[in-house]
DNA sequence: TTGTATGCGTTATCAC
DNA sequence: GTGATAACGCATACAA
């Protein structure tokens, strides 16, 4: 690869007027421009962002940090954030936690040592303390579907309390009061969120909570199958299965066929998330849209903002989750 | 961050021992290392890897370019990788090329110019020559999914032709000889191999090609859909399907529900990828197994060998596909 | 075993 | 406008 030295004295310039040229930092005489400019496309010259980024503490590079590369709900996120940054001629550097604490943290700090210009994170296992503690340190991050107080005004999330209302919500009114419930891993707060938004509104319609029909799964596939299994095994009659994610509501709906069990005659199932797969179930998932791609946008524009101080539209820091109806769920 | 140079001052020693005991590039003494690491552990150095990569020439990152971050198929792929590279203390950086030459070579040349030790790519629309030249140029890198004759070591490919075979091939067995097939888009070589395959099984069997019964679908879900609404609408009798992916099946299957038509009953399909929802349609997809992660996982010890000269298992450069039968099809 | 000095390719601060 | 020149944080020959 050429270097900028090449390049100066191919035009007959000094190092500095190349770099100014190429940065479009100052003043440079037409001519001399255009000088420069010929030398580097003879040269095939092009800047080493490594060097750059030593010199100018500056990466053009953002790196995002997800708990999972594949399933369909992280594609999505990213797709959408590496879209927003390419267009301004940013980059990502993307990185997965697990969900596993020490990895989490392990791969902040190699995104930091990669001298990114901001984390966009999606972490679940590090701890609020420690994220305190990034932003005090002078990290420019924003939390993805995490509320920390302390730092609230990098959080963007959704409203997954309101999620799970809506969803149980959205059975009661069609009739349903047996409702069972098979959730995500209690630790995880989302999870939890979900949960207690379910309890609301149960409460809400004077239905008390039977334990017996709850099932805590762990956000897969299985989980659903497993769940909807136990909670036949109960003997406790239930005419509505809320799951709080749609990988568990799609392997409850598989586990039903395998019964056989009519759907939505027999059971109504609702899901959460309104992942991209929603729709190839049978029958088609009624679910809780969580505006994944959205998220994802606004995330990126928070740093194009703060970090990079460029004019954005409008931020939005919580979204509403809603119902989308298709044919999973029936009134009883 | 506190630099090396803080550190050699703290523990008393210079830059140069404190760059030995980070990289454990030569002896040192046992109580000065400990003094270093020490000094290293109470400033909380990190070592800055651009810095690293600017002195060494080696970044210890590897730069993927795939053409969607989103979709199960994708997903998968980068997921494996990932892991295979976090495992030794390696990094990815990620781009996508989004199918568009240009955006390609762009990514390619930013990747490049991150200094990455090693590219994967999964490019559809650069030329032949391109990568030819890249390859000539001292670029490192491992082609998945394509195979380029004249960089052949270098390129990692499921035989789709063999696979397309095996998908026709399928329904024949089962009785099927008017089989509608819906393709992806024929500029794509992975579209072309399988349908060839689809042809040979048919010639193989002594079954005319009906050109009727072919639509160009996009590889997308809506081109199942619209596939199989054109295919209907010929008027032509066909009794099987063969999708030239699973996207493509998925919305096929659910077109049938909605017309509706009983499944595998009055239509078998058959779909190609096997990605992971494909369990999720009812009924069960019937597909041919595409090994995107061990594909990966291949691609990443090729640079690990060859690049990183690590020893490793041995390499396969070509994977066979087969056909993992579920519920979609059946006997006529 | 340890220290010194130089270079990696840029940016940025000075001068001119 | 333009050109020296000092950082940037580290690796690495070469000395000691």
């Amino acid at each position: 690869m050429a270097t900028i030295y090449e390049v100066s004295k191919l035009a007959g310039v000094s190092l500095a007027t190349v770099s100014r040229v190429i940065n479009n930092t100052a003043q440079v005489r037409e001519a001399t421009r255009v000088k420069v400019e010929a030398a580097m496309q003879e040269l095939g010259y092009r800047p080493n962002s490594v060097a750059q980024s030593l010199a100018s503490n500056r990466s053009n590079s953002i790196g995002i940090l997800v708990s999972e590369l594949s399933g369909p709900f992280y594609g999505e996120l990213l797709a959408r954030i590496e879209e927003e940054f390419r267009t301004v001629g940013k980059h990502v550097i993307i990185a997965a936690g697990h969900s596993d604490a020490e990895l989490e943290r392990e791969s902040i700090e190699f995104l930091r040592s990669r001298n990114c210009d901001a984390l966009i994170l999606h972490v679940e296992s590090v701890s609020d303390n420690y994220l305190r503690g990034l932003a005090d340190g002078g990290c420019d991050f924003v939390l993805i579907n995490r509320y920390v107080r302390a730092i609230a005004d990098r959080c963007i999330t959704l409203d997954n309390r309101q999620g799970g209302y809506l969803a149980t919500h959205h059975m009661l009114e069609l009739g349903h009061r047996d409702i069972a419930y098979v959730s995500g891993p209690m630790w995880k707060n989302d999870a939890k969120e979900r949960y207690a938004g379910h309890l609301e509104a149960l409460a809400e319609f004077g239905v008390a909570e039977n334990k017996t029909l709850f099932f805590e799964g762990d956000f897969q596939e299985t989980g659903g199958v497993r769940g909807l299994q136990h909670l036949l095994g109960t003997d406790v009659p239930f005419s509505a299965l809320v799951c709080a994610n749609d990988e568990m509501a799609s392997g409850a709906i598989t586990a039903a066929h395998d019964i056989p069990l009519d759907l939505p005659q027999q059971l109504s199932v609702i899901g959460f998330d309104n992942v991209n797969f929603a729709h190839y179930t049978y029958p088609k998932l009624t679910t809780v849209d969580y505006p994944i791609a959205e998220i994802g946008q606004m995330a990126a524009r928070w740093v194009l903002k703060n970090v990079y101080h460029q004019p954005v539209k409008e931020l939005q820091d919580v979204f509403e989750p809603r119902v989308i109806e298709r044919d999973s769920t029936q009134k009883i």
